[in-house]
DNA sequence: GTTACATGCAACCATTTGGTTGCATAATGC
DNA sequence: GCATTATGCAACCAAATGGTTGCATGTAAC
């Protein structure tokens, strides 16, 4: 996996708010996830095509509708592969803290 | 919080580097941290900026040197508010799927 | 005190990003 | 069939981004 479209996609604030509207709701058209956002829909399918080839957003055609559905894979592989990480070096300076209190010698 | 300059932050690859070379060595000076980069030192300069100002890197003074630490409590604020959603998301949805396989009824 | 070193500051530049508008295409409904 | 609806495609534009170079400033070393 490419990380690095996956922090792209996730860099702009409206993209973060049509997954969040994904995870709310799957399966949603281009249409009504575009509605809430003012701006054009052009702008928001620009998104929707960034989130597309990060390959957190899968969409299937039905007649003339595009569905949108969230992957969350991505995000996941980004958390196990690098936040991950920090999260294990954030618990042992925690711990590494807390026996410094303990013992102040 | 502000999550938006953390996102943003993470977004470049060579940002990413930067953190991932003080996880792995904490406490470096520019010097240190730029030398490996292939661009200018005022280049590398702007991105611990842009760390610092999303909270990533803290840096003191030491004498000329300027000593830069990583921060990972923006990254596990990020996990806990917002990624964690998603895992959540993707442990039900792998969940239901192997509800379905083992009953296909 | 002078030289060298570590860093900051500012102007500048090309490319990318995030938005717009106008028009085209294909499926649906009457 | 024809109007409507859902979406795609392309040109264009302003602002942000990521880089450069040149010079200034403060600390260390001799």
């Amino acid at each position: 996996m490419d990380a690095n479209p996956v922090f792209k996609a996730l860099a702009d604030a409206t993209r973060r708010k049509l997954l969040d509207r994904l995870r709310a709701s799957n399966g949603q058209t281009l249409g009504e996830l575009c509605e809430p956002l003012d701006m054009s829909r052009q702008a928001a399918t620009k998104h929707l095509v960034i989130l597309e080839n990060a390959g957190l957003v899968v969409a299937v055609w039905r007649g003339r509708e595009k569905l949108h559905y969230l992957n969350p894979v991505p995000i996941h592989e980004i958390y196990e592969r690098w936040i991950g990480k920090f999260e294990r070096q954030r618990l042992r300076a925690l711990h590494d803290l807390k026996k410094q209190l303990e013992d102040p010698s």
